[in-house]
DNA sequence: TGCAAATGACACCTTTTGGTGTTATTATTA
DNA sequence: TAATAATAACACCAAAAGGTGTCATTTGCA
C-alpha cells in the first residue's frame, strides 16, 4: 500500500554502467530517445529497454510531444539508495573518506 | 591503475536483495558461512557464491579460523555510491526528503 | 495526400545470474 | 587414526538481462 510496488527496484536499476550514464545525461535536461541513442553505442532498441527500466524504478518520467517521447531524471527514488546508505555510514571511518576524496579528486 | 579493477562492480553487489540482507547481517558480527546460511531459505552453495560477489566487489573479507571461514563487513566501497549518489542531492528537493522520512518512520 | 521521422512492439539470440546437487578437501576431535 | 564438521569446487539448469533486427504505428510537413 505504502509503497507503490515497482516492476523494477531502484538498487537494480542503478546496478548498470549505462543506466548510470542515462541519469546523469537526463539529470538537468529533457531528451528525446533519439538524441539520448546518440550518446551511446547501442541500438535505440536497447536504449528503449534501459529507459523502461529506469521508468519502472520511478527515477525517469516521460512526456509525449509530439510524434518524439521526452525523458527527464526523476531523483526522489535514489532517496531509498541514499537512506539505505546512511545505516552502513557509522560503519566506515570518516578518515578514510576524507582520504579517498582526496585521491580521487586529483584524477578526475 | 588508481582502481583495484575489482571483478564484480559495487552497484551490481548491492543490487540483489540478497546480498544486502547479508550486509546489514555482517555490519556488526563476524559471521561463518553455515551461520549465514541459516538466515536465508538457499542453500549454502548459493550463499557461498553471493559471499564471493560481495567479496570481489570489495564489500566484505574473508577470514579462516580453524575449519571455518569468517566473513565480516568491509564498508569502504560503499563509498562510491555515496559520492555518485551526491551528485544527484542537488536535484531532489529537500522538502520531499524530509517528508519521506517522516512518513517511513511510523510504519517501521 | 503521401512520405519521412520517431518511437513502440515483437521475435529472437547469447551471456549472466541465481539457484541446485554432488563431490573433494581440510581441520577437529573422540 | 578415523569419523565428522565446514567449506571449497564442480557440473549443471532455468530464467532473466542485455543486446539485435524487423515491422507497425503515429505525427509533422511538403
Amino acid at each position: 500500500m505504502s509503497a507503490p510496488a515497482l516492476k523494477h527496484d531502484v538498487f537494480q536499476a542503478i546496478a548498470d554502467p549505462t543506466r548510470r550514464r542515462m541519469l546523469t545525461l537526463l539529470a538537468d535536461k529533457e531528451m528525446p530517445i533519439a538524441a539520448i541513442s546518440e550518446c551511446f553505442p547501442i541500438t535505440r532498441t536497447a536504449v528503449n529497454k534501459h529507459l523502461h527500466v529506469l521508468s519502472d524504478a520511478g527515477l525517469v518520467s516521460s512526456k509525449k510531444v509530439g510524434r518524439e517521447t521526452r525523458y527527464r531524471l526523476q531523483p526522489e527514488p535514489l532517496i531509498e539508495i541514499k537512506q539505505w546508505l546512511d545505516f552502513f555510514e557509522q560503519y566506515w571511518d570518516e578518515k578514510l573518506l576524507a582520504l579517498k576524496m582526496f585521491v580521487e579528486s586529483d584524477d578526475a
